[in-house]
RNA sequence: UCCUCGCUAGCUCAAUGGCAGAGCGGGCGGCUGUUAACCGCUAGGUUCGAGGUUCAAGUCCUCGGCGAGGAGCCA
């Protein structure tokens, strides 16, 4: 570099280095001439920091190669920051007058992706390049934001970090489709759908623990709620009922959602997300049980008058709820709602009968609001050896396989909770997207594993 | 697995059964404050594939391919 003093910055910190010399290392976002003066709209991984070129300060063989430099060329710029309201960018306001650049490498001209809507199709089939988009930067970042903000809540609340098995041996609920594995000389193994099984074990060693990982469902589900491969938070409590459950998820969503209003202001800004949407959203949140929404569901059905909307509402007790009965109920509140007490007969065996109705079971949905839905399902598992063993018969699981988690129920059994969050769902819910797979860097789909 | 929709320039999309078009992006030129800048010029096509109907098919019919989002299932 020319100038020695200057120091290496970042987009962020721009403002704190009003009046001094800088350099920036980062891509050509977007550049636009007029004449005498050259814009790059410069992104760094940090931000997006507009750059400008005037023609008398520079000399002119350096001004033509800036005014011709593709978009997406690698550069570092060494100018001089300072305090504008029209400059673009984000965080913006502060923009840095071009003294020297440096072309770490001229991008083809052939850029494919235009700095504007793309169909889905060709946008996923160059998500490598799309990652480079404001959107997609934002809503990663705030992706990041709500894992960090999660393992801190859980860390700082007396929760382990444990980490469960993506190698599997059997199924772990039976009912949902696995993906499988060759494994050596013992046969099949299969990717992991849940850590659960192996948190109620840890539990027993260390009280509190969550899990936080990738998971798989071979499911041939094509909504915008479902990714082949996700990545699923897993929280699992000793001496915990349905209602410390739902205390523990209310505080931790409130926590999650909090951070990322404090910390991703401006990508939240940048998405066009309503922030008062979002500025709502503190514990306690509301309760109904299973029976209550279903009555509700009973009277939106009564009231719909567009024929195929109604059909869409119908429902009846005993069924388990579709997403459009999600999104009826979602849209009576303004913060996530809590639904708990579902019919037995659509849980997993593993759930703990409530008192006196055996019919129901101790599990809780958190369902987002603003039509996002699920996105915590969890419930009390059930501690008695017999009746879990009595389940596992009824629902033709292998019991063999089940042997060690049986035997939890044997030495030093207590009631016990857990649930799953859905990293892809929080994030697209506080993003405001419309679809699960923007969420992270490189979604799996049933028709998609490029790139 | 079922239902619905889509496939035309690098991208986003037009084109009543009658000459294949625009905007963006690319190239060339103009402009000292642009915000996905603007203005002028320019290059760019196996209309997803195979059959068929027709004087004539991007358009209509049949079959196939690929993708999407909704159902089911779930976080």
């Amino acid at each position: 570099m020319e100038n020695l003093m200057a120091e290496i910055v970042r987009v962020t910190e721009l403002s704190k280095h009003a009046g001094e010399e800088v350099i920036i290392q980062g891509w050509v976002y977007n550049r636009t001439d007029k004449g005498k003066l050259v814009f790059l709209l410069v992104r760094d991984g940090s931000g997006f920091a507009q750059c400008v070129a005037f023609k008398g300060d520079l000399d002119e063989k350096l001004f033509d190669q800036i005014m011709r430099l593709p978009q997406e060329s690698s550069v570092i710029i060494t100018g001089a920051v300072r305090e504008d309201k029209r400059a673009p960018g984000i965080p913006g306001g502060f923009e840095v007058g071009i003294k020297d650049l440096k072309v770490v490498q001229s991008a083809d001209a052939d850029y494919p992706m235009a700095l504007k809507d793309h169909g889905v199709d060709f946008a996923l089939d160059n998500r490598h390049l799309w990652l480079r988009m404001q959107s997609q930067w934002a809503i990663l970042r705030i992706r990041a934001t709500v894992m960090a903000a999660t393992r801190e809540w859980l860390d700082n609340n007396g929760f382990i970090a444990m980490d469960t098995p993506i190698l599997t041996p059997a199924a772990a609920e039976g009912t949902t489709t696995l993906f499988e594995t060759e494994y050596f000389d013992e046969g099949k193994a299969y990717l992991a759908q849940t850590g659960q099984l192996y948190n109620e074990a840890n539990i027993f060693s260390f009280g509190k623990v969550y899990c936080f990982g990738p998971t798989f469902r071979a499911e041939k589900s094509k909504t915008r709620r479902h990714l082949t491969e996700f990545w699923m938070l897993e929280p699992e409590m000793a001496f915990t009922d349905l209602d410390g459950l739902m205390e523990v998820e209310e505080q931790m969503i409130t926590h999650i959602v909090q951070r990322v209003l404090r910390d991703r202001k401006p990508e939240l800004v940048s998405l066009g997300r309503d922030l008062t949407k979002l500025e709502n959203i503190k514990a306690p949140f509301p309760r109904i049980s299973y029976d209550d929404a279903a009555k509700m569901l009973q009277e939106m059905y009564k009231k719909e008058s567009d024929p195929e909307k109604k059909e869409l509402l119908k429902f009846d007790w005993g069924i388990d709820f579709g997403a459009p009965h999600e999104t009826a109920i979602t849209q009576q509140f303004d913060k996530p709602v809590f639904v708990y007490g579902y019919p037995t007969a659509v849980k997993a065996f593993y759930m703990e009968p409530w008192p006196g109705r055996p019919e129901v079971c101790k599990s809780v949905d958190l369902l987002a609001p603003e039509g996002y839905g699920e996105i915590c399902g969890g419930s009390e598992r059930i501690s008695d050896h017999d009746l879990l063993l009595k389940r596992i018969r009824e629902q033709k699981l292998p019991e063999e396989a089940f042997k060690w988690y049986l035997e939890l129920r044997k030495y030093g059994s207590v009631p016990h909770s857990g649930f799953g969050m859905g990293t892809e769902r929080v994030t697209a819910w506080m993003c405001g997207i419309e679809h699960v797979r923007e969420a992270i860097a490189f979604p799996r789909t049933i028709k998609r594993v490029y790139p």
